[in-house]
DNA sequence: CTAACACTGTTATTTTTTTCACACTGATAA
DNA sequence: TTATCAGTGTGAAAAAAATAACAGTGTTAG
């Protein structure tokens, strides 16, 4: 199969979301536009994508969720799931983990690291917290190939190699310094005032 | 001045808060390169943004920092700034409202509503708690035109509807219910499990 | 004075992403 | 039976975004 394009990857996950929740809902198929419009994309995108998969839906009745959503799943996932780690257990890292829990069943958040001692010991939501010293060690025991950083600031390029000297593949790094790894990791950055500004700038044109 | 790309907005976003912290590092000036590094994008792709706005650098010295957060603010911010709203203040509201302030003069967080009464009639890190009924009248009367939804998914679509009817000009959304404004609203929307799934893909391929 | 250097600014090109346009197809209704 | 309808699949075109290529230019070293 062609390279399947970046954008076209995150449109995946939004898709397998939306069935899913379509599906919970009792449905068993849904058409382009239905998808399309659950996005606030064109249909025609939708069909392009589910090509490049090599997805294909029934002329009546559209796509079938089920077939869907183990294609999606089998571009996407591994067999045997990844598992990840959350540093810096503040506001942040406690809303990623409940959001996170129960939610998906190939990405498991198993552990968080911290330096509060507070924190340390505990369970949030089911997930131990360790103190980061241990990370490394956990790392390895833990099987973890994902770190998401939700440390300030100033704690996030330590707590960056930290976690590449302990091999991991990935990191979504939401401390709102950029961060630079070795090309065998993977990075992915995000920050809210970015998008504030965004919608800042197109508000006032509107 | 020619319509400037959506990613180019973005970008000047992250270009001003490097060369701020660049600034407070107690640089004057800054070359295409280093602020290409700090973006992890090439040096090109900031001079075609730069010269998108007209901004230009000096040749031995680059780019003025002072000239430069002028130029991108000139573009990106309005006169008197925008006022913003959190709606949910748990973990991710509580997040945000403490990572922005103070962190940008012309976007302001000057109010959060809730349901819980334990949050309502309560300051926190300064910004006033008022009770979801409050909505209508106190965007109204505190003039805000940004709203942030923090909510737990089955309430983003009520919330939505209230902001839009109370007059808003822009939704930056967290909660995983992808939401439908009028075009009037600009959206903008950011769910971190495509990010991480994004990374889960990624990762696995290296 | 001249050449080498290390930048910027910009045109041209390439690549990536999205959209268009339309053939195809099975169901339905007249 | 035949026309219409409402969808999918896809090559082609367009648009958006990124990259390459290179001219221009102060600065410095010789
Ligand atoms: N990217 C975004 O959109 C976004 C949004 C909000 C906040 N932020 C940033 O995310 C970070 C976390 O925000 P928060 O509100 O959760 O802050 P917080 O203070 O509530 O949490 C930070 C946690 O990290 C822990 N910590 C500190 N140093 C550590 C270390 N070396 N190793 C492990 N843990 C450590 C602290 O004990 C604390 O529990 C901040 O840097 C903030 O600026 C980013
Ligand atoms: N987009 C993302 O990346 C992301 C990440 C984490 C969580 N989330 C989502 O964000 C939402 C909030 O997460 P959280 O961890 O802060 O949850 P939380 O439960 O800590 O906070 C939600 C807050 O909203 C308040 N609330 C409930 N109904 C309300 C209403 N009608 N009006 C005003 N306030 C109301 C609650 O009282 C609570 O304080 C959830 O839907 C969660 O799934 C999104």
């Amino acid at each position: 199969m062609a390279k399947i394009p970046e954008k076209t990857i995150e449109r995946l996950s939004k898709y397998r979301r939306a069935v899913l929740s379509y599906q919970a809902a009792g449905k068993h198929h849904i058409f382009s536009h239905q998808l399309a419009s659950l996005l606030h994309i064109t249909p025609v995108q939708v069909r392009r994508d589910l090509m490049l998969i090599g997805h294909t839906g029934t002329l009546r009745r559209g796509y079938e969720i089920k077939d869907l959503i183990d294609n999606i799943s089998e571009i996407i996932d591994t067999d045997k799931g990844q598992r990840v780690a959350v540093i810096g257990l503040g506001n942040l890292g406690k809303a990623f983990i409940s959001y996170l829990n129960g939610k998906r069943s190939k990405l498991t958040i198993v552990a968080a690291f911290d330096i509060n001692f507070d924190k340390i010991e505990r369970n949030f939501a089911g997930v131990p917290c360790y103190h980061i010293d241990n990370l490394n060690e956990i790392i390895k025991t833990e099987n973890i190939t994902i770190g998401i950083i939700a440390v300030p600031t100033e704690q996030a390029t330590e707590v960056a190699e930290k976690l590449v000297f302990a091999g991991i593949k990935g990191i979504l790094n939401y401390s709102p310094k950029s961060l630079n790894v070795p090309p065998s990791v993977f990075l992915e950055e995000y920050d809210m005032i970015t998008s504030l500004e965004k919608v800042a700038y197109y508000s006032k044109l509107q």
